[in-house]
DNA sequence: ACACAAGCTGAAGCTACTATAGAGTCAAGG
DNA sequence: CCTTGACTCTATAGTAGCTTCAGCTTGTGT
């Protein structure tokens, strides 16, 4: 299988393909004598676990564990869960930020109805006046 | 007024005030004899309305266009809700994504409760089996 | 023989910053 | 007057996860 067939069939692009390679997700395949790059079955199924990763929001960082972890099948799996539980814990603290953050978005949007001019509009005076809650840093990869 | 003072006022770092300015979301300040930035309550007003708006993530596009729009304060704001109204829909958007992404997480994680070898893993099982769903692109740019 | 699709590499671009290097400016203390 | 230290300056590179591009080679069909 070339490049173009293997990413037909993982649903992703021959470049997306390329890059996985180069950050060493994805093992430097055989090549052809014309230097084309030939994969096999087993290209193909890892490709489309992180695929199926990423499609879950998954960082790279955390596929790498994970593929790591795979590569010893007789170990116990309970690092995988671990691995899987802080990524479930990662969607669960950005779902409460974006539900806050549209509490907020949604009062903002009540001070005004259109129609005003821009000055006494309620939405840019609750843009300007509003306090600046600092942020706890960064606890997740999800933007 | 010079940047260290300002970005304390802000809650920002002066490289972000720098960056900004760079980035065309705040305008160029006066300078001392020595190269100094000085700047004035209006542009520390103006630093407060773009962190507010990134405190509620909106993208530097969206700021910029309500920053634009700012600047005609006569005009109807009709054009601000609608900015405004579409930031939410991004926000609407990726919290579905997100809780549609946690039932496929959490219907994931039941499958295997540890102690298996990683090749018994359901998890892993899963993530390989599954079938790849087509991402209709990128809708917002929240991650 | 020639066109055209598909492949190759390497580098740059995207967002919104953050971090670093190596320099210059300025106020206070000795 | 001189030094110390805090602050500022510019320019450059790095982050994640790709995408896009330029310029070339290989393979396929007629």
């Amino acid at each position: 299988m070339k490049i173009g067939e293997l990413a037909r069939n993982a649903q992703c692009t021959v470049e997306t393909v390329r890059y996985y390679e180069k950050a060493g997700l994805l093992a430097e395949p055989a090549r052809t004598e014309g230097n084309f790059r030939v994969y096999g079955a087993e290209h193909l199924e890892r490709l489309r676990l992180i695929r199926n990763c990423r499609a879950l929001d998954m960082s790279h960082e955390e596929i790498h564990a994970l593929l790591r972890l795979a590569q010893a099948p007789d170990d116990d799996c309970g690092a995988v869960n671990a691995v899987f539980d802080q990524h479930i814990a990662h969607v669960d603290t950005r779902l409460r930020e974006l539900t806050q953050l549209k509490i907020q978005l949604s009062s903002l949007r009540q001070r005004c109805n259109s129609g005003n001019a821009v000055d006494a509009c309620g939405i840019l005076q609750g843009l300007a006046a509003m306090e600046i809650e600092q942020q706890p840093g960064r606890h997740t990869h999800l933007g």
